[in-house]
DNA sequence: TATAAAAACGATCATACGTTCGTAGCTTGG
DNA sequence: CCAAGCTACGAACGTATGATCGTTTTTATA
């Protein structure tokens, strides 16, 4: 056999991606084989490589394009938003939405950090870092205008933050809940813990 | 070769789980060998099956005990306590306390599920719904008392319990914040959203 | 103290892994 | 419309894996 008809590099890497996320949030990506991800893809193992430099990149291409959308994403949903309160409403319906859509991105982003080699692990970690400096500022320009109280800035946000992500380890978007209520159940919450 | 002297099946099990904890916390379930085990251990790989029924075998029963001490645990906390504030209170110090020390079988327990066989898996998950449900009774006593006001219940509980769970996977204890003063942090955010 | 059970060794099994390679045929730019 | 290069195949590589086995020595029971 030879080069399949109608096939296409970029039609290939989205389906290996894609499937990268489907079977690393599944399985986890040390129990992925890339024989797994092959047969998904409809190729054969070695096939791969023509798309892939290695397991290890793909890994790091998923978690790093993952936070990079993510950051341009919130930087574009607060741009314009003066008022602190304002920014933090928005702050909390924009990081809810985001992640319950991505749950699988968000999984891997956070649970296969240790599979990244140190070095890639590095620009991730720098990458969560700066976002959840947009929610510390957040807190702190609201409590330099005294419209927040908050004990320590860095544990509030990283509380806040856990909370929030942590929806998407159950959320379900079929069932009960519908978003905005997710959401507005949410913002009080948060709300309540930090306004003066 | 044969039996190392002074060699005991009790001593011998309780480094394999504590060894296993360590390279499973460290490097993930499906990434942790039986050699490095055994190694870690000071045994020969084909020894380990004096002690487990198999890998998979181990892990369900790390998890499987932390589960159950877990419960048995906040059960005798709260034991004695009537007033649903003071059960909140007492919930959050104690899941905090409780998790802090146990950051391994904490995310072993949640982030190694996807690798239990799904009996096993079925097993855990009913035991942590149990845990769950215990902060869902003191938030129901506590509304029906109108002592708090909350939303939706259930959606409460897993938040404030993302929140508290949060903490673990990035809380030093040799760090900044002491132990005390992250409780009360804690207690603050979380009473200040459910309070009436 | 005799004897059964426990716990270790070291060799080995079949299988699965990530990756490489030569080759063949499809796709696409000039 | 042809040539260059892309994309896939299928076989293969060396290595690592979870697990089993027979054997031997130590421990514990009665």
């Amino acid at each position: 056999m030879s080069r399949t008809a109608g096939s296409s590099g970029k039609k290939t890497l989205a389906a290996i991606r894609e499937a990268g996320l489907d079977l690393i949030h599944e399985r986890g990506f040390e129990a992925v084989s890339l024989r797994q991800l092959a047969t998904r893809v409809g190729l054969q193992p070695g096939s791969l490589y023509n798309h892939i430099e290695t397991k290890q990149d793909l890994l790091f291409d998923l978690i790093h394009n993952h936070m990079v959308t993510l950051l341009q994403s919130v930087d574009a949903e607060l741009d314009g938003i003066e008022d602190p309160l304002a920014r933090l409403k928005a702050f909390i319906a924009f990081h809810l939405t985001y992640h319950i859509e991505r749950k699988r991105e968000v999984f891997i982003g956070s649970s296969e950090l240790r599979s990244l080699e140190p070095k890639n692990r590095k620009k991730i970690v720098a990458l969560r870092r700066a976002y959840e400096e947009r929610l510390c500022s957040i807190l702190e320009r609201g409590a330099e205008k005294r419209l927040f109280k908050i004990d320590d800035i860095p544990v509030s946000a990283y509380a806040i933050l856990a909370m929030l992500t942590g929806i998407c380890t159950w959320y379900d978007a079929k069932g009960r809940i519908d978003r905005k209520t997710l959401i507005d159940i949410h913002t009080r919450l948060v709300l309540q813990g930090v306004l003066k």
